[in-house]
DNA sequence: AGGTTCTCTCTTACGTTGTAAGGTAGCTGC
DNA sequence: GCAGCTACCTTACAACGTAAGAGAGAACCT
């Protein structure tokens, strides 16, 4: 009774996020998901290459989630009304699946479909009057928030992946290659890489301390 | 040649972060360990009961370094000084254990010396002027960038871990037990927890988007 | 000193994991 | 009607964490 139905890719990554909704992680093996399905473990190799595709599979269909839930208004609101829905949103979708954080950030390469979703972030930030170097700040200071979650995507000390593979994947993110063409610029020496990890990160913690303090100052002025 | 000395729990600690530090945590196995340590695997468990229990140990002397690193000049500086220094400390130190974030955030449970780390951060804030809420949500919105990566300890929706254990361990968290303290009592409403993670998030967002917006604005105003 | 016990290490073995290799049924196209 | 492709299954293997227990050596008690 389990699964009649020819399996698919997609039928797989169904099951599979199923299973670590309802059983976590840890319960996701590849015997036990080819069993709901109805099939053997093997089977399932004929649509996916290995369990690591797997996982990224599972990633991806959950940032797919994410950005069709994002409603789809951009524009018409200002970037900051724009940014907290679509912020809020991740966060909704990571709710239903509280595995995903953890398996997105352990995961090697970033899902191909997280850059498209940046880059609408970023499009709405240069729309919303942003500087180039000052969206590239606030995409490091977001962090994880851009997905729902506090968590950094990159672990420190790597210097992104992005080398040749630029201006290959920059149609489907012009605003990220736009801003990415403009910080190597600034930058000046291009072998040091487009993007200073510590300088980000120093950039963010002053924004937190500074908004911190602000609000330690104004609730001494007004006790109570 | 490799260990003729007697195995205790700091060398098998030791040797294991060793492993992670050159070839990554994949590399880690039991038996690798051992070899390291020119010893068979199961002798290992005379000095850990699992390798889970290995895994929290590396994580726990990892934070240990931190600790051990952060100047002891507290109450000197302002809290500002303090924090910042703190910090940055801690990421010093994630930068060597690149692996580090990514398990800690893995581990189910918090290693009890992140407490005593978050209460030396907490007896900072109120030290510096900050209530109770405010130093609560400072703690929030900080993240992980408390350890040195842009990370959040607990998975969305877990509802903290502090129930009876509280009175326990208030001891060596003084500062925490106080605020929680004067938390739940704001709170109202005991069954609900005293920590309301929706809040926090979108505290923390909004604490971004604001000094997003002022350095936005004030970059508008002098162009260049 | 001799025996007992405790501590540490090793040997062997089991269940579970991901997956390589190859077999087989049924549909498709000449 | 038969070749070939696709999608499934069977079998098997290496690596993993670790349970069970044997053996060696030190420590302690009488």
């Amino acid at each position: 009774m389990a699964g009649r139905a020819a399996l698919s890719r997609e039928r797989v990554l169904a099951a599979a996020v199923a299973i670590a909704d309802t059983e976590g992680l840890k319960a996701l093996t590849m015997r036990r998901l080819a069993a709901d399905l109805g099939v053997e473990a093997m089977s399932l190799y004929h649509h996916l290459p290995s369990k690591d595709a797997l996982l990224d599979g599972i990633v991806e269909a959950v940032i797919a989630e994410v950005r069709a839930e994002v409603p789809a208004r951009s524009g018409e609101a200002d970037w900051r009304t724009d940014i907290r829905g679509r912020f809020l949103t991740a966060r909704r979708v990571m709710l239903r699946h509280p595995w995903a954080p953890g398996l997105l950030t352990s995961r090697k390469a970033i899902p191909p479909i997280v850059y498209g979703y940046y880059d609408e972030i970023v499009g709405t930030l240069l729309a919303g009057g942003f500087s180039y170097r000052l969206a590239h700040r606030a995409l490091h200071a977001f962090g994880s928030i851009t997905l729902g979650f506090a968590q950094e995507m990159f672990s420190p000390g790597d210097t992104a992946a992005a080398d040749d593979d630029l201006t290959e994947i920059a149609a489907f993110v012009p605003h990220i290659a736009a801003m990415v063409e403009s910080e190597i610029h600034a930058a000046g020496d291009p072998t040091l890489g487009w993007c200073d990890s510590q300088t980000e990160f120093e950039f963010t913690l002053d924004l937190l301390l500074n908004g911190l303090d602000d609000l330690r100052v104004r609730s001494g002025e007004t006790p109570g």
